[in-house]
DNA sequence: TCCTGGCACTCGACTGTAACGAGTGCCAGT
DNA sequence: ACTGGCACTCGTTACAGTCGAGTGCCAGGA
């Protein structure tokens, strides 16, 4: 069960090589390539132990050898540190995300962004509206019996939605609700707003309830309920990479679980605090993605995590580099989300 | 130079078969397939023709015939007749639209059910900002010198911005501010609002000049300038349909076209006034879309027209059926724009 | 004049065989 | 414990041969 150094060296070399070159790898070339300071046939040993353990394995008999996902779990948690960005990348970064004027300006950037540097499937999930707080709600006559409700979120997110209303109701009623709904709801958390909005209709005057009431049911189906999560999805030519060696050969499977947000937001929407997530091949519980990887990580204004982003891309991947990206942009866009 | 009558409808089964098969079509299968009252050779002969007049080309010497690009623009324009939709598909449709609470949702479902339907890529575009009027604008306050500026379009498209003042601004001065931008601006059209907009500058009391000016920089940028069309996009797995034979082997460069919102926008924005658009191969003018066609439509609520939609699939497409289908969709979506 | 049956021809798809070589496992020797 | 050597495996490539779908052309007939 020993694994020594060497074993490691030699598993570290595989998946390196494997890596950037796509081709099962030797033992004669790993020697050449890497000063291992032995012999091909004592690699062969070492290869044939991490074989029988699990890490590597050969497509064909006569083949070099690939890491299996096991191979790039053990590179990626002992093997790899990881890859400061270069200057040129951090420039990138910041020219890229200075200048957002918008919420949806920032994802949009930082979702091609993140796509561009890593050359990867990138996802980016708006700021979760249950970890917002409620800025302000709007309330906007559309017509006497038709109200625009509209969020405004601590995060930067704006919801609106259409409300129709029981009857007609006048202009000073509107302002009166407006007034009521914002005394009571601003700066709660919208998580906890389902009591709040209970009260705000028990507590309506008499002649507003009717209307209360109806607000109230659209406010808890827009903002809790129907928790309405948002992603934005760049770099999916990006699969095309690689030929068709990646994904064996179907893109189909992959490109299907990329429509489904539920399915991205499992991928990247359930970050721990502040730790950056791998989940390689057939870790994550989707059939569509066994051939695939993910790199995702939260971020957030300060210490506090507001949403996810990541990359997706083949088991076949750099992931020093790509934790590297990933972390990075997190970092900026959790500053930017700062400074508003 | 003559095509008569048979030559016509040998095109029209070469094209039927070849859409449904993906095979290359010969004379013998022809004949069975279609009642032509002819021999294989007579048909033979016909197809020489077709081949000539570049309706027809052979893959290889010895196998069948493929319609060109231009012998699918003969069979759209001249030879087929747009399918009826099979009440299935009528109910799919209605059931899919109805319940929408939302533009967003609205938007969201169609081009979902495009994609369904017609199992091509599908496009749609949000109302155009440059088609749309001014139903109300909103000045939230965040902070003294902070407001979010909230545009409602009577198409339903909500824009918002947040605006940097250039100094703060008291609660009565917003409530004046709006009540002006308001007054002026409800109700235009948002292509003819730069002169309103500049208007609203010359017009401002001393006190609220340089607010004002702020404010309309940033009106300008928002609404007209960055005339900032959305769209929404579903079905890219069903490019891999059809194996890799469709788009010779590679979807690098479909994938690529379409995460340029630029490009769809030409594909599916521009269209003349209720015509379905058939761009069928080369016809369209970006070279990554040269095994591609889209099949496009406008919509709006009743005659007008404000934003358009589409599907994107091979030249071997089903182009009658995918007709039909656009323009069955645009028209629902219409009656639900007219709703409200 | 137009259609048809017949026939020779083309050429891609498929099959089988052979040579090649990258890569391996094992073993005896240091 | 490592190394050089060697036999072996097996996928890849090249080549030759067969098969057959499909064609173009032509002479004969309605």
């Amino acid at each position: 069960m020993g694994l020594d150094d060497r074993k490691l060296a030699v598993l570290r070399a595989i998946v390196e090589d494997y890596v950037s070159t796509q081709e099962p790898v030797g033992s004669k070339a790993l020697v050449e390539r890497h000063q291992l300071g032995v012999s091909p046939a004592t690699v062969r040993n070492d290869m044939a132990v991490l074989e029988e353990e699990g890490y590597i394995r050969q497509p064909h008999t006569s083949a070099g050898r690939v890491p299996t996902d096991r191979g790039y779990r053990l590179f990626v948690d002992r093997l790899s540190r990881v890859k400061p960005l270069s200057p040129a990348e951090r420039r990138a970064i910041e020219r890229f995300l200075v200048g957002a004027v918008d919420l949806d300006d920032v994802v949009h950037r930082t979702v091609r962004l993140l796509a561009q540097l890593t050359r990867q499937v990138a996802v980016v999930q708006y700021p979760s509206l249950a970890r917002s707080s409620v800025r302000h709600l709007e309330l906007v006559p559309i017509s006497t019996t038709r109200l625009m409700l509209v969020m405004i979120a601590d995060t930067g997110r704006v919801e609106q939605r259409l409300v129709e209303l029981p009857g007609p109701v006048p202009a000073d009623d509107v302002t009166d609700l407006r007034r009521l709904i914002n005394e009571k709801l601003a700066n709660a958390r919208l998580s906890e707003t389902p009591p709040l909005v209970q009260a705000l209709v028990e507590e309506a005057p008499t002649g507003l309830r009717p209307t209360m009431t109806t607000l109230a049911t659209v406010l808890l189906e827009t903002l809790v309920e129907r928790h309405e999560e948002r992603i934005a999805l760049a770099g999916t030519a990006n699969l095309t990479r690689g030929g068709l060696l990646d994904f064996q050969g179907s893109l189909r499977p992959i490109l299907e679980a990329l429509e489904e947000e539920v399915v991205l937001l499992k991928l990247i929407g359930e970050t721990e605090p502040s730790t950056t997530r791998v989940l390689i091949g057939d870790e994550n519980e989707f059939d569509n993605l066994r051939a695939a990887s993910v790199v995702s990580t939260g971020y957030g204004p300060g210490a506090t995590i507001v949403g996810g982003l990541g990359v997706l891309g083949p088991t076949r991947m750099d992931y020093p580099g790509n934790i590297a990206t990933v972390r990075a942009v997190a970092r900026y866009v959790g500053e930017l989300l700062a400074q508003n």
